[in-house]
DNA sequence: TCTGTTTGGTTATATGACAACATGGCAAGA
DNA sequence: TCTTGCCATGTTGTCATATAACCAAACAGA
């Protein structure tokens, strides 16, 4: 036998994370502008009474996101806002809905163009492989499963059919987003096997993109990925 | 009396930094899959020759950035793919025009698809706020100032208006890599007036999201963005 | 005013220690 | 044989201290 449930097992999180945590949105709140310097290393351990090493382990984090920067000698600065070199995106509530309705809204208008610009670039390899996903997605019909990996590996040839890096890397970063989501959704109802309308709207965005028609390629991908925020309930966007 | 020019002052990267870059490069080759253990800190310290504080500092980082995990008493572990918390975008060499070029694009998708989404939502400020930004940037071409200030609020509003909380985050982020290199660029270029025929491209789009019309609040936002791209001699897109 | 030096403060790195936790082995008892 | 409790070992998290490299400002001498 075995638990049907685990209880919530709290850990307390790494002291240097409490600490990037409040850095970050005491920034954030406007404490120290862009250019301030901040306490020494030395000072902060003494106000957050942790060891310097802990200091210096959040702060290499800020750095490292580009929030901060240092030289050996200076104190350590608040960088310029544009100096950013990474984006983030964390902590999505899975409730909120209107949240996620913006997220789809976003993946939508990218992969929708990124499937027209595959219209134009892609080449023959791109065009086996999404074949071959085609073939095994129908297969998956036939068998009544969900085919959640073809499905996920078909959208994701589409983009790379682009052949623009900026598009592909950070599509593949917003992608992991929101399948987190969906996964989460997916663990709380009942499996389904794939309908056929959807397959059919993958067959059609194939084929726009087999024929190198970008608009139509734009238009189905778009209309796919409007359906498949319907029928997770979510409508905000149009 | 100042120098023409200055000497390329090298500094070698942290420690911790070069570590980064080297694992992160060895994950990304495949010699680590998502869910292997790393070897201990105490065995990369020896490896790599410096100290576990070195060793730490950079498996910090990667944690902060979601590519490992870590749990006390428990080797570290690459994390599973998906996990990214960061989009990363650096070292943009403003030499490699074929990846400017595709920066470019990227931008003007979501910039035009922005737009398109201003002229559904904007509200009444937004309007107020573009309007007033026209005006002044009126007055830089009556000028023959760039109204380079000016231009970006411009852009920014646009993609304000939108409401998409997703795509205006992310779109300041892209921006600031866009400026990074266009300052670089007018850095060694004369500095010039702005252009009438830009500021009729403006006023087009403008008029557009004013009017509610998405289809053309894209076509001009697109077809502004492209020129801007066609000035700097970058026709990768079309 | 200008120049060179000194001095203290700061970050980067190294080293050693201990606490908290994970894991597997092993022996005693059933 | 299987279970339970204990223990040894390895690992990460944290602390404390020391040193090198570097910066900035004060200071003294001309």
């Amino acid at each position: 036998m075995t638990f049907s449930s685990k209880p919530e097992i709290k850990r307390a999180p790494k002291l240097s994370d409490q600490i990037v945590e409040f850095i970050t949105t005491e920034i954030g709140a406007g404490t120290f502008a862009p250019g301030d310097f901040l306490p020494s290393e030395a000072d902060l351990s003494v106000q957050f009474g942790v060891s310097r090493t802990v200091i210096r382990e959040a702060l290499g984090k800020l750095k490292y996101a580009g929030l901060l920067e240092s030289s050996q000698g200076s104190k350590t600065r608040v960088a310029a806002k544009e100096g950013q070199r990474f984006f983030r995106m964390d902590e999505l509530e899975p409730v909120n809905f209107q949240e996620i309705g913006y997220l789809y809204e976003f993946r939508a208008i990218l992969e929708s163009e990124a499937s027209a610009l595959a219209a134009r670039r892609r080449d023959d390899q791109n065009i086996d492989t999404l074949e071959g996903l085609i073939d095994k997605l129908n297969a998956a019909v036939a068998a009544g499963r969900d085919g959640t990996e073809e499905n996920i590996e078909f959208h994701k040839e589409i983009v790379k059919a682009s052949k623009n890096p900026f598009i592909n890397g950070f599509m593949k970063f917003l992608s992991g987003k929101i399948y987190d989501l969906v996964q989460d959704d997916r663990d709380h109802s009942t499996h389904q096997g794939l309908p056929q309308s959807v397959q059919e709207e993958h067959i059609e965005i194939y084929s726009a993109i087999k024929d190198g028609d970008p608009i139509r390629a734009k238009k189905t991908t778009l209309a796919h990925l409007k359906n498949a925020a319907m029928r997770r309930g979510l409508l905000i966007f149009q």
